[in-house]
DNA sequence: CGATCCTTTGATATGTTTCAAGCTTAGTGG
DNA sequence: CCACTAAGCTTGAAACATATCAAAGGATCG
C-alpha cells in the first residue's frame, strides 16, 4: 500500500521497510469524519486505505471551495506535515479506512532517509501541480469546460488508481460539493452535466460517471493531463 | 540571500556553507524573460535575486491564468525541481538579477543533507498553500474581495522580504496581469481599484499601491494571513 | 515628440446566481 | 416491508455581476 504510491520515485531496498515499519493505526471512519481541521496544529499523517476524501477551506460568508480531491492510496496530509498549523480542513466524502503515522514518525523518517524524503517530497510536488491546474480552472474556464475539466481529471485519477475501467467511474460526491470544487452552484453544475449528457459526452446513473466520448469532452474541458505528472517518465531518477 | 531563504526552517552549521558553496550562475535577465517554460524539461533552479516574475499557465482558447507571483529572495523553481516536464511557465515581470542552479546540485545537495531538503520542501509547502488560498480566492470571491485579498498578501510578502513599509509598495503589474492573476477582466480590475479608492482603502499612483485602511482591506478581502505560514513559530522545529 | 502600451470610462451583452418549487432517491422507524 | 422523511436532484424565471466592445485619455520610452 504504502509502496504502491512511493512507486513515482525510484524505490531503494531498506527503504521500504522502514516505510512499512512505520508507527501506524489503522481505523475505520465514517462519511463525513474531519481528517484535518483548519486551524489546528496536525499531529497525524493520514493515508487514505480505502474510500475518498476532499481537502476544502471556508470564507469568511461561509462559502466552501474544495481544493482538491483524494483517493484511495494517497497521502491526505503531507501538505501539513512541516506546519505547525493547518490552514484548511480535509474530510472524508465516504466511509473510509484511514492509516494515521504520527507526524513525528514522518519527520524522523524523511531526515533519516533521504529517499523517502525525496518520494514525498515530489509527491507534494504532484498535489501543488493540481492545485495550480485548478486555480486556472476556476479562474479561466468557462463553467462547461470547469465540470469537463474535472470529470477528465477524476477519470485518469482513478484508473492510475484502479478504481475506474474504460472511462467508468463512481464519483460519490453530491453536484453541491462538485459545485464548490469548480466554483460553481450546484444548479449550475447540474445543468452542466445535463447538457454534458444531451451532448453524448457522458452519461450518468445516480453516482455513476461514464465518460462516452473521452476526446470530446477532453476537447470541452481544455484538458492536458501532463500536470499530473502520471508517467514514471515524468519523474526524476537521480 | 539564499540562507535569507532557509530561515523558515532549522538552520545547520556545515548546511549553510554547502548552499553558499552551490554551484550556480548570476546572471541579468530583462523584463519579460522566460525561467522556465511550459513543456519543457526543467534544467535549472532559479532564485530570484531582486525584481519580480509570475508563473503561469495558459488555456486552449489563449486565456492566461497568473497561478503565483514571486519577489526577491524566492526559489522561482523548486516546484519543478523533481518533475521531468514543466505544467507551466514563468516569466519575469521586471528586469532582475537570478541565480541559476543546475538542477543536478539541488538533487545532490539535497539528497546529502537532510536539513537543506527539509528546507526546501518546506518552501514549496508554503508555496502550495497560496496555490490553495488562490483556488478559494479565484473560486469563491466576488470581484471586490479577490482584488482586496491579492493586494493584502502583496503587502504582507513584500513587507516580509523588505521590499514595502507601512503598507506601501511598488506593485510592478499591469492591471492586465493582476487581471490574469484574480480570473477577471483588466477592465473590471480597472473599476474595482477605482471603487476600493474611492471607498478610501487604498490610493495609487501609478504601480505604487498605498494601504490606507489596512483593517477594511483585510475585511474587504476576507484576508488572513495564516496561509502564509510567515510567522517562525508556523514551522517545525524537529 | 511620436508611437505604443496602459488606463479609464460608458453602453450593452451574457453567463451564472438566486429564488422557488416540484420531484426522486435513499434511509429509517414503525 | 411499507410509509415517512430528509437529502439531493431537476427545472423555470428573474436578478445580478462580470465580460465584451469601443473609444478616448495618459504615461512611458525610444
Amino acid at each position: 500500500m504504502v509502496r504502491r504510491l512511493e512507486s513515482r520515485s525510484p524505490l531503494a531496498e531498506g527503504e521500504r521497510e522502514a516505510l512499512l515499519g512505520l508507527q501506524q493505526s489503522i481505523r475505520k471512519v465514517a462519511a463525513g469524519a474531519h481528517l484535518v481541521r483548519d486551524g489546528e496544529p496536525p499531529e497525524q499523517c493520514a493515508l487514505l486505505l480505502s474510500g475518498f476524501a476532499y481537502r476544502y477551506k471556508i470564507t469568511g460568508d461561509g462559502a466552501r471551495q474544495i481544493v482538491s480531491l483524494h483517493i484511495a492510496g494517497e497521502f491526505v496530509d503531507l501538505q501539513n506535515s512541516f506546519l505547525s498549523i493547518s490552514d484548511h480542513s480535509v474530510q472524508t466524502l465516504t466511509a473510509a479506512e484511514v492509516a494515521f503515522v504520527p507526524l513525528q514518525a514522518i519527520r524522523d523518517i524523511t531526515f533519516a532517509y533521504p529517499a523517502i524524503a525525496r518520494a514525498m517530497w515530489i509527491d507534494t510536488l504532484v498535489d501543488a501541480s493540481i492545485f495550480r491546474e485548478w486555480v486556472v480552472n476556476v479562474g479561466r474556464r468557462d463553467s462547461r469546460a470547469r465540470v469537463a475539466h474535472i470529470l477528465c481529471e477524476f477519470s485518469l485519477r482513478l484508473e492510475e488508481g484502479g478504481l475506474a475501467r474504460e472511462h467508468r467511474y463512481e464519483l460519490p460526491m453530491t453536484q453541491e460539493q462538485l459545485a464548490d470544487a469548480v466554483g460553481l452552484t450546484s444548479v449550475h453544475v447540474n445543468r452542466v452535466l445535463r447538457q454534458l449528457g444531451e451532448e453524448g459526452l457522458i452519461s450518468r446513473d445516480r453516482r455513476s460517471i461514464t465518460i462516452q466520448d473521452w476526446q470530446r469532452l477532453r476537447d470541452a474541458g481544455d484538458f492536458n493531463e501532463r500536470y499530473l505528472h502520471h508517467d514514471g517518465e515524468a519523474i526524476v531518477r537521480s
